[in-house]
DNA sequence: CATAATTTGTCCGTATGTATC
DNA sequence: GGATACATACGGACAAATTAT
């Protein structure tokens, strides 16, 4: 299963402990391990692999450090799932300007599907004119309505997905319904002025000031899953963002 | 120097490891090693603390992925140094749309110092009335204005900082200079329409949507060092952000 | 409730590989 | 080539947390 040996690359040499993450992964992106599932134990995949149990271990912290794992002393390692937690902590980054971080709601204004356009092929690797669904939806907080977002994906990963019941947690459902979980996401930020259709929408006045987030959201091995095109109020709400 | 054994506190066990590290960082706090220079080798710091090397090692991980210190194989551990390239890469988001990242020139409008307000006491975490060093510069990316700062510090941790020739880098004064490294930055993002004076400053109308980025700067030790309010015009450029 | 088994977390020691000087 | 430093890999021992018995 894995190669053994310096030589095994000219150009490129990966560790060990390099190799046995990348299977994992694998195993984990074709859906081996569902979300939420226990991963066999340290010794039985150093058994299985062939490597020593610190060796798995190493692949098993780095795996944990991108958090595409999470380990439970005494219990075992388990696949990260995307339980509104998480979503909350590594995805939301809306809070109140006071108090604490909180889910937000949502409701749906519309569904449908369609051909893509260049920016939406162009953000989801998509040849020009590929079946692409979008959704548009409002955000509240506090019952207070502050997030606008267009959401696109391509319609042949996420068959039937207009026929069913959207969920408030779109990537839980991603990962649980299609097998195909969201592990990180890129984020480009403006100001702007509100469009004239949106700013009813969200109760402001026309061109008043809001924060466009504009997201390509990808799985673990970098292939993008979803365009989000968000815009916000900030009247009480701030984006956090954490630089360390 | 490092306690042993689980008794150490009733409350809360740290793992040896941890110790280390904050032995550590204290020493690089202190100012025992300055920015930039050698830490001594593994074998030395595991043979001086009385722990094994890969206890050392542990700890120095852990302060790598807080980029703390740099490690290069071959040569040595190094504490990290906050040159141009790292603050571009860790501190300054502001991207173009097009091309890659570039840092911006600084011209400083004003210089001054006062009593603290409201505000910059908590931020700063200084009692009310304590006293500020104050900083007001623009800055351009690509020779085109884009960003309007407001720089507050605390006057007794950076004496006579209104007399110096101010840097674009100032970061890297505060540590080379005052011995203050930045360690980490939490920023709270809001889109606002500009007031009157700084519309006319960064070259747009009044009421023109901006994206204000309110930053407080920590030490290593979690102390705020800089309160930073930007306003930043967004036409060509981005806010980017990584979640992952 | 107590005990044992399982699993991850911590800590140690050693050997070898790779990069740098 | 040699010396030094960090990187990788292995193995073993014990601690802490959890679960099953």
């Amino acid at each position: 299963m894995i190669e053994r040996g310096a030589a095994q690359d000219a150009l490129g040499y990966r560790p060990l402990y390099r190799q046995v993450r990348d299977v994992l992964v694998k195993r984990i992106s074709d859906g081996v391990w569902q979300a939420g599932a226990a991963i066999p134990s340290e010794p039985e995949l150093a058994a299985d692999l062939g490597v020593s149990q610190g060796t798995v271990r190493k692949a098993l912290d780095a795996m944990a450090a991108e958090r595409l794992v999470v380990r439970r002393q005494g219990r075992g390692t388990y696949v990260a799932r995307h339980d509104d937690a998480r979503i909350l902590f590594q995805f939301f980054k809306l809070v109140p300007d006071d108090g604490p971080a909180r889910f937000p709601t949502s409701r749906f204004l519309s569904v449908g599907s369609g051909r893509a356009d260049a920016a939406e092929a162009s953000r989801l690797s998509l040849a020009r004119g590929a079946r692409v669904t979008r959704l548009e939806r409002v955000r509240a907080l506090d019952g207070e309505v502050c997030v606008h977002e267009r959401i696109v994906v391509e319609k042949a990963r996420f068959a039937d997905l207009e026929k069913r019941e959207l969920p408030n947690n779109l990537y839980e459902m991603y990962a649980t319904s299609y097998g195909v979980p969201v592990a990180r996401a890129v984020e480009r930020l403006k100001a702007m002025g509100a469009p004239a259709g949106i700013a009813a929408a969200l109760g402001v006045a026309e061109g008043a000031p809001l924060l466009q987030v504009d997201r390509v959201a990808t799985a673990i091995d970098g292939a993008p899953v979803e365009w989000r095109l968000s815009l916000c109020r900030t009247d009480r709400v701030h984006y956090a963002s954490d630089l360390r």
